[in-house]
Order: structure tokens, then C-alpha cells, then sequence
DNA sequence: AATGAATGAGCATTCATTCAT
DNA sequence: AATGAATGAATGCTCATTCAT
């Protein structure tokens, strides 16, 4: 059991140690030896614990998306209502891009390691699997709040579908520097903008 | 007198060759022969015309965004009213993704190019500038809707960060294949949800 | 514990097949793949002990100067008189020649390298403050002989440094194939012209 | 005869350009794009004179020796005497270089240019020849000033190799920046240490 | 298990040379 | 005859990966 939490806790030192060479370097320009020297261990015994650089990337990246949405489900769960779900979300992603603002620079490149090629092998990861499950739950909270009568009759993958590409927009406007990382402001922005355009007008101005 | 040529022209057969390939490989992965090859050209000619690799990414890149810029800009000038604006533009977007459709994998390395790093140089590319001056843009076409009576009061600057933030968004979604980009559907469902958030009740229903 | 090495042992191994490659192919032809294959070891490995190619050419020549002038200068300091001494400098440099008779065709690069360029950077090596040494060191010689009421009173700087200048012209000759490098020849004759041009008439005859 | 002239003012023109470069670049750094820049004349145009970079070094080296010896020459016919000859020779040697500073830093590349590898070809230019006929002449010299009852009975061939290599020396050291051409300084030196040496008892403090 | 010295496939880049104009 | 755009063979150097210790 001891051997296991060893490897365990290896591994995860070796993947914050690579999470932050990504951050600085990029995930095209960073060295396998560079992540040995964060991770304060050999470059042999990264191999140990990933068979090649890109199973290390693919790892990395996981761990992160894992615990990214992790966080953010953590913070919904006891949330009620569909406004403040989504108020919720957006808070809660905000939060974690601001508690990883190092990683803040390298998501870009997490977002474009699932790009699938359309020559050459397939996407290093998937990301499509996670994307659309996210997108569902929006939808789900979008239906909620139709279902309730507080929103209008909209279609709510579509609209899920902005709610979440806004979430991607502000985490790139973020990283080049055009916008800051306010939860508070970027909720409430949102939530004045497309929560207030679903509410249906008997509605308006009560929430 | 030597050999004569058109410098220009080869420099866009290049730069075509080159977001091919971009597409197809990754940013990351591409090796300039590649380039070379489908430009149809000896290797050494990439260097006649960009001094290095680097040179030729953002030489590519800077015509691509460029020329995207310029579609979109072409769209809309005749276009009147802040509604249709902005529906015009979410459309022009669509469509030059759509007619580029190749490129589209490209897409998120090119915004991945522009993050700057903490450690080390500066971004590859500043897409900083030209990113404040389309949220500029469409700033003012709110702040007109605004003036017009049309709109709400709300803060211009953080609508447009919304609106831009949901067409990259939908870049991404559409790049790892969780979107189509359909251009009236997509700027409808904007139009639906972010658009008539921004209508005074009173307005609500008659556009 | 990982593969162990006595890396200035192999350090050692690799400047000895570049003097080696040098001494064949010389200064401006050779390979670092030649040298590698001489060494009998892979390229990589030229690269953990030399940054450059630049610095394995001057790692490798300043070994083999330090080496020479190591060699000569345990000749001599035994030898008492200030006419053996500028003998025993003369034999001493001719044997080194000697026993690395396959550096000889080398040594003219080595020279040219420690030119200093005046358009672009300096020299890639200095070798002026180790010659103002050497001529410092024989020009003590002559003073030693014409205090000791051996030599005629002339400028010991300028005849030492026409004793090395000859030093330099012999090896010249003797790579380009006009000269043998004789040490007991070369010596005697250069004993016989020189020295005895220094040596006041009354001494003349008598060493 | 026109057409003559034109092409050999314009190789003159080329090889007046390549040396520039040579002293500048070294023979092993410079490119042939350097010295179509220099001679203001298209790379092309290089070729329409010399077949291969080789080719061009060794007809501008070659050009360039010959000069030397031309002028070495001019200046010597009419002295009389041995030592005189010897002190000319010296001088004019010295006068060359000094009139020609520009090319001292390329003339340790043209020595090494003469150098014969053991593995691979022979030597681009053959110096030996040419070196011979130079030792020769100055054995005459010193034949010369035996048969006149002026010098010992010294081995003509064994003391005009001395000479010699004291003039190569000197050219490496001034090139290296120890010592300065000094037409007049470095004959006396010579004169002092060496001519003198070869003097009969008899025949010494009377030149 | 951990390491880091060794390796060589792989790639960006250079530059002598060609040849269409 | 003169040119310089085009070329690709050649080469320095990198870095993921291996493996002896």
C-alpha cells in the first residue's frame, strides 16, 4: 500500500511539475529535462512513470481538466436555482483559472492538443467526450429553468453551447491579456447579458 | 538579367502552402520540407522568403488573420442597425470559418501562438492589439444600440467581451468537432439569446 | 546511480581524435560526425563535453598547445647556459613536432585561427598573450647571456623574437614538405647562425 | 583584344574583392555571395571566371603570391652585394606586408591553404615549388657571400631556410598582433643577429 | 527504483552552384 | 555576357529515449 501512495504521490509531483514547464514554456517548446529538474528528479525516472513525452503531456493535461472540473462541480452542488447555477459556473471556472493563473498560459495549448488532424493520426486526446457532457449539463440547468417557467422556450444545447464558448473566449481573452479574471464581474456581466435575455419578460427584474 | 519573379505571388503560394500544412500537422509538428513540398518549391526557397521557421509561422499567420479581418470587415460595412451588426458579424465569422474550413484546425494553434510566456521571450505574436480593437468595434455597435434607445444600458465593453468570447468559442467547439458551424443557425441562436438579452423590455418581440 | 564516467578522461578521448580528424581533414573540413566516428562515440556525446564546434576546435587546439609548450618547457628547465638553453628550445620543439608528426599538417590552422579578423568578432583564440610568453621567456635567455658577458649587447627582444619566428617558419616548411624536422640538424644549424652571430669574438669558437 | 582586356580587368576586379574578403572573413568563413557583393558584380558572374569556389581561391591566392615575389623581385635586381641582398629582402618583404596590411590577416590561411593531408586529397596549392625556388635564390645569396670570402663556410641551403622561416614567423606574429612590420627595424634586427653570425671574424663590425 | 551519460534519428538552416532570362 | 532566383546536398545541433550502474 505504501509502494502505491509512493507512486502515487511521484506521479503527481512529477504532473505539477509539468503543468508549470507548460505554463512557461509552451506545450510545443518545453524539454522532457526541463520537467526532470522542476520535478527534482531524473530524466530516467520520468520514464518510469510515463512511457513517452506525449503519454506524459496527455497525463498532465488529464489531471488538470480532472481537477478543473472537479472544482468547478464541487462549487454547484449545492447550488439551487438555474440562474445561480449558471452564476455558479461561470464563477467557479473563473475562480480556478484565477487559483492556476500560471496554468492560465498554457491552456490554450491544452485546448489545441484536441484538435483532431485531419492528416495524421487522431487527436492526442479527445476532448469532444468531456465538451459535450459539459454542455449537457448546461443544457440540463438551461431545460431546469424552462421547465420552471423562469426561462423562455429556448433550445438549450444552443444555448449551453454559448454559455460554454463564452467560458473558452474569456479564458483566451485572459491569457493574452485583454481581459481579467473577475469572478464576481465576469458572473454578473454574463449573467446581465444572456441570463436576462432568457428570462422570459414577466420575469425580468425579479431575479 | 536573371531569372525574374513575381516575389509577391510566391510569397502568398508559400504562405498557402504553409496554412495547409499547418492544418494538417499542428503548429507543433510541422516540418518545413513539408511546407517546401506542397508549396511545390526546393527547400531553400522558404528562405528567400522568411528568414526562419518562426518567420514563416507568423508570417502565415499575421495573412490569415489578416485576411479573415478583412472578410468580416467586408460583410458588415453596409450593413445598418446595431442588431443586424452584430448578427452580420457572428455571420461573417461562420462563414469564413466554413470556407476555410481546412484551417480551422490550425485555428487554435494560431490563438495558442499569441499567448505570451511568463518565462522566456515575449508572444510569438502580439494578438493583443488587434484582439482590444475588434472588442472595440463591436463596443461602439453596442454603445450605438445603446444611443438608439434600442439597447439596455449596459456596459458596452463587457458585452462585446461576451460576443467576441462566444465566436472563438464557438471556433474551438467547432475545431474538435462538438459544433457545426452553421452560420445562420449560429448567429440566429445568438441573435436569440444574446441579442435580445440587450433589448429594452419594450423593444422585446418587435425586432 | 546512473552509467558513471570519468568525464575528463573522455574529454581527453574526444580532442584526441580531433587533433586526429584535424590533422586529415584539417580546420575547415572536417565534421563533427568524423570525430565522433574517430572517437567512437556517438555525436550526442561530442555535445556533453562541447557546446560548439567552435569550442571543441579551441578545447582541442589549446590542449595540444599546453601540451607542447608542457613538453618543451620540461626539456629545459634542467639545462643550464644560455646557449644550450636556445639549443635545447630548439631540439625540444622539433621533437614535439616530431612525435606528433601527424598534427605538423595541422598546425598552420592552429596559427590561423588565432588571427584576429578585423571585420566580424574577434579571434577565435588568443594566442598572443601566450607568444609574448614565450618570447619574453627567451628574450630572459639572451639578457641571461649578455649579462654573463656570453652574448654582444643586442635588444634580447628582437632576437627572441626572431628565434621563435624561425621556430614557427621550420614548422611551416616542414608541413608543406621542404624541411625535415631534424632536431639535431635544425638545432646545430640554427646554433651555428644565429648563436654564433650573438656571441662576442672573444667568445667565438670557444662553446 | 578589347574583349581580352575587359575580362581580365574584371578577373583582376574579382580577385581584388576576394582578398578583401579573405582578410576579412578568413578562408574557411567567407562566401562566394561576399565577394560577387564586394566586386559588385552578380554571384553568377563569379562563375563566368572561375569554375568552382576553389578554383577562385586558389587563382586569387596564386595572383596574390605572385605579386609578392614580383614586387620582392623588382626590388632586389639591382642591389649588389650579399648582405645587401639579404637586408632587401628582408626589407621588402616587410614593405609588402606593410602595403598590403588588409591581406597580413588572410596570409596565415594562404600558408595553411599549402598544407598536403595525409588522408584525402593533396593540398589545394602546391607551395612547395615555389618555396624551393625562394630558399634557392637566398642560398645563392649566401653561396654568394662565401665564394666572395665574406661568409664562414656556412651550408647555404641549411642558413637560407633560416632566413626564410624567420620572414614566414615574422608575417604570423605581426598577423597576430605581437609584433610590428617595421621594414627598417626588423632588416637591422636581422641583419644584426643573423648576418652578422655569418661574417668572418675578419670581415665583422667592417659591413 | 532511480539516475544521467550516451546515443542517433531528425530537422532547421546554409550556401555553392545552376540556369532561365 | 551578366544576373540572381531557385535549389538541395550537406551539416551542426537537439532532444526523446535507453540502459548500465
Amino acid at each position: 500500500m505504501a509502494r502505491t501512495t509512493d507512486k502515487e504521490a511521484k506521479r503527481k509531483q512529477i504532473i505539477e511539475a509539468a503543468l508549470k514547464v507548460f505554463a512557461r514554456k509552451g506545450l510545443s517548446n518545453f524539454k522532457m529535462a526541463e520537467i526532470a529538474e522542476e520535478a527534482v528528479v531524473g530524466k530516467g525516472t520520468l520514464y518510469e512513470y510515463f512511457r513517452t513525452k506525449e503519454e506524459l503531456i496527455m497525463g498532465s493535461i488529464s489531471q488538470f481538466m480532472m481537477e478543473f472540473e472537479e472544482y468547478v462541480m464541487a462549487q454547484i452542488v449545492a447550488v439551487d436555482g438555474p440562474v445561480e447555477k449558471i452564476e455558479r459556473i461561470v464563477q467557479a471556472s473563473c475562480e480556478y483559472c484565477l487559483k492556476n493563473e500560471e496554468q492560465l498560459d498554457a491552456m490554450l495549448d491544452f485546448y489545441a492538443v484536441g484538435i483532431p488532424r485531419s492528416g495524421g493520426g487522431p487527436a492526442l486526446m479527445d476532448l469532444a467526450p468531456r465538451y459535450r457532457s459539459v454542455i449537457q449539463w448546461v443544457g440540463d440547468v438551461i431545460q431546469e429553468g424552462i421547465d420552471k417557467g423562469l426561462f423562455r422556450k429556448v433550445d438549450p444545447e444552443s444555448v449551453a453551447s454559448i454559455v460554454v464558448a463564452v467560458l473558452d473566449g474569456f479564458i483566451f481573452q485572459a491569457a493574452i491579456g485583454v481581459l481579467k479574471m473577475d469572478p464576481q464581474k465576469l458572473s454578473a456581466s454574463l449573467r446581465d447579458t444572456i441570463v436576462n435575455g432568457l428570462l422570459k419578460e414577466t420575469e425580468q427584474g425579479r431575479i
